[in-house]
DNA sequence: CTGCATCCTCAACGATACTG
DNA sequence: CAGTATCGTTGAGGATGCAG
């Protein structure tokens, strides 16, 4: 056994790898990301609309995270009725380039992926 | 609002985004991916040894979804008591050097997310 | 050794109603 | 418009025991 190697895995905390899944693995994050790369600058019921299936009430808890590890921007005016507006932060943007790797390498292989998953067999012999 | 993100970010079907979320978003899939990647070839228990944290149950079943998304291989040695080794497919490793940058970047902003998260306070006005 | 079966818990998520 | 509050559901994940 690698030594080196079982700190990196079996450390629960100071591990980059959780603090990936953490960040990006929950349902909405990503997509969320994705839009505001491609939008620029979002109100709430702007990416609530280009995202039809999140509730209101997910919208609202991630990007209130997303902003809390600082990766979105979050600016209100102060009208009524209110206005806000999100946007990627720098740190946010400097994320976005591997996220977008990540899509189309889910594109090139969506296909591929899924015909391996139907013929997949139990082959326990 | 433009259509074509319309189409790309409100459909869940045919979506590359929850695609990847749906592969690497759950708790364990990345780290064995990454831990295959440095070991190149694991027994199912060295790969627990190095994710201590991970239960036997979870440990098969991340397998078994990995190998039927034709990520990892599975090898068979008839022989008791059985022996079964784990590696990554060529597939899975087309996916893993985006794997690792997205872990480098955790790397670089772990430090700036984490006092970014303490300091966040709700400014609401 | 490498799993599968079973039961159980908890947190993520959703639906709905309400507020400044 | 942009959320919060509350309640209910569901499924991912963990613990334990058993099997080939």
């Amino acid at each position: 056994m690698n030594e080196e190697l079982m700190k990196k895995f079996s450390n629960p905390q100071d591990c980059p790898v959780r603090n990936v899944v953490d960040r990006i693995g929950d349902k909405w994050s990503m997509l969320v990301l994705l839009l505001l790369a491609e939008e620029k600058v979002l109100r709430f019921n702007e990416i609530h609309k280009y995202i039809g299936t999140i509730s209101q009430k997910m919208l609202a808890v991630t990007l209130k995270s997303l902003e809390s590890d600082g990766l979105v921007n979050r600016t209100v005016y102060p009208q009524i009725p209110p206005k806000v507006e999100y946007q990627l932060t720098s740190r946010g943007k400097s994320l976005l380039p591997h996220l977008q790797k990540l899509v189309s390498w889910a594109k090139d292989n969506m296909n591929d992926i899924q015909t391996s998953r139907q013929n997949f067999i139990q082959t326990d012999d």
